[in-house]
DNA sequence: GATGAATGAGGGTTCATTCAT
DNA sequence: AATGAATGAACCCTCATTCAT
């Protein structure tokens, strides 16, 4: 009896820690957060966080973890659905992406940082975790397009590289427009889906008479 | 002549610390950099660094400042032979900053930091500073083009944000793959150049048939 | 029993720092106060003492509240012996001072040097507490005071200010005398009530009748 | 020629020390003034500050000893005036030490603090050169009274210490409330006599004949 | 499991003073 | 006379981590 009252507290903690720890790391990067601070927020005792997570190296790559599962579940699921047509298609990734953003912000900062401002002594770890993660994730958002309607000439795989790029360049224009001004308009798929339209309408088609 | 030597050993001294300082604020960024690692590294005592510099901060600052001079020349030596065609152009800006990039790497990794990682005492100045700068850099770049070449129905101005935002996800693609390898075929302009000019031609022509 | 022991320690390194940092502020007086020092001589290592005080302030304002409690006591058990005569309860008033000073003499610097040379970081928050007991502890020492002795003439309000005033002189300058020479005698309590009967003497013809 | 120019520009600069000084040390106190701000605001390099006068604890010296001139100035000119009365002349002494501060209101501050707060460093120095002041000043400022008018049974030296002590209380209760509040009516004299006239008045009754 | 006392190196910054020029 | 470069100790404070309880 007692010990499944308190097992309960004690997942309760863990995860308060948890949740306390990725606020912290999202908003002020890896090596600018304190465990000081979580611990204090968390309402618990410095030990215990070293306790369940050894350092705070190792409390930073389970969060890490979880924000790649988070991730590939939104992705697995629109997984099925992608359009074979390339730039249908494209608008579904962006969308993925925004919506990670919105949906899970903590964790998409999370890995947005990963990448962007690597801490040297987890370095290596960090990259291997999202490595993995990317050559699953890549590879499979690509696949299954419909060659067909490519123009002669042009080179489906690099016509993919090259929309894969303005993706990325897009939500990453977004994003970094969001935190910047704090104003969420900028994160209303709509009005982005609207600026994709134009850019790939433009791309289908050309831009150059004639 | 002793005064002479000796004015020269101070001068020495002073930028002795700002190229320490810049290497060390390029890779770290801002609040990982320590001045403690500074002064030792460029065999200054503490002291030092804030007789010139002030704080930290003030030392930044100055450290950006040049790097937009920096910037500026090689935009100002540019600028007059920008071609008139926008894809003309938008490869000319690629190499802008690929050269800048791999002609003064420190310094160009302190100004993309400066803007990602904003350290929030700072954050007035800077954006100050970059903004005057993009202010005047930016309308530039995209001034005197020749609409004429564009198919009807295309909204020239959007145009020209959409090769705006390729040339950034392009030159920062480089750049990304060159950080995190270390290999400088990256920052090979012909090579580059060549994956533009496939990625322009899709966007001249468009990708689709008919 | 170990556990005992332990806690018993604990409690003795807050105390010890405590007490040194006592001694550190009423000699040095808050700024010139140096928290190396009062760690070094606790023989507490530097995090310690921000651990539990949080900081150089809050350190000081601990001991301020507890100088405030020390004075307080002392206050307390002389309250209901005042006598109603003004001349003889300015003599206890007296008392009170000295007494205090010569049985907390640390205590006892640190409040009046609180007033007179007040950090300015902490200046509200000192005067609040200062105030908080002067507001208590001023108007109760004053009150139920015999009027009917005044001769007429004599505003008993500007009366009692007047002793007031004397006694905050005088106070001060044995404390004064006993600070610039170390000499203990200053402090006699029996010394100084024989010069003050003099005084008073002198004053109790003016302002009394007959 | 050029000599002469020189010079002036000389003694300009070593004034222009001093005035910043004064002001430098009259409002943070001893070990809080900045030999830094000093030649900051004197607009002076800072070797010059210690080519004349050798220390931070020099400086300081130099503007105590010019202190104690000024108040010897205004002491001397109203030596001969000084009533035989002792209450009128007590008016007179409270006057010399408010007209002092009001006046001169940095070096009157610069004296005070020198005795509330002495660095550690040059104690014996300056309760040398105060104590040398008071020797010459406070014997003469009682002398030549008429003791005809004291009651019998009245010490009449006691009666002067008295109101010496008066004196003293009172200007240290005008001047504190003016740092604390920073309200220059604490400084009117008349109103300061008025409060004084009312307590002397209680006191004269006391210690006078009929 | 959970606590929080304890550490000491390192953070940025200010300081009075010296000295070559 | 006048400069200001240069020093390095000291300042308050934060940090991740350990460990006895």
């Amino acid at each position: 009896m007692k010990k499944r009252k308190s097992r309960v507290l004690t997942e309760e903690k863990k995860e308060q820690i948890f949740q306390v720890a990725l606020k912290e790391f999202a908003e002020k990067g890896y090596e600018q957060a304190s465990t000081n601070t979580i611990c204090k927020e968390a309402g618990v005792a410095k030990g215990l966080l070293f306790h369940y997570y050894g350092s705070k190296g190792g409390l930073y790559l389970s969060l890490l973890d979880k924000g790649v599962d988070k991730f590939m579940q939104i992705y697995d699921k629109m997984l099925p659905q992608l359009a074979p047509d390339i730039l249908k298609r494209i608008e579904q990734i962006l969308e993925l992406k925004i919506r990670f953003y919105s949906e899970d912000s903590l964790f998409s900062s999370l890995l947005v940082n990963a990448f962007i401002d690597i801490p040297t002594e987890l370095e290596g770890e960090i990259r291997n975790k999202l490595n993995r993660m990317y050559e699953k994730y890549l590879p499979r958002l690509y696949e299954h397009l419909d060659y067909e309607v490519f123009r002669d000439g042009i080179d489906p795989q690099k016509a993919i590289e090259f929309v894969g790029l303005i993706t990325d360049a897009l939500s990453e224009k977004y994003i970094k427009a969001y935190k910047s001004t704090g104003d969420k308009k900028y994160l209303n798929l709509e009005s982005i889906k609207v600026e994709m339209e134009i850019y790939l309408d433009m791309l289908r088609k050309g831009i150059y008479k004639g």
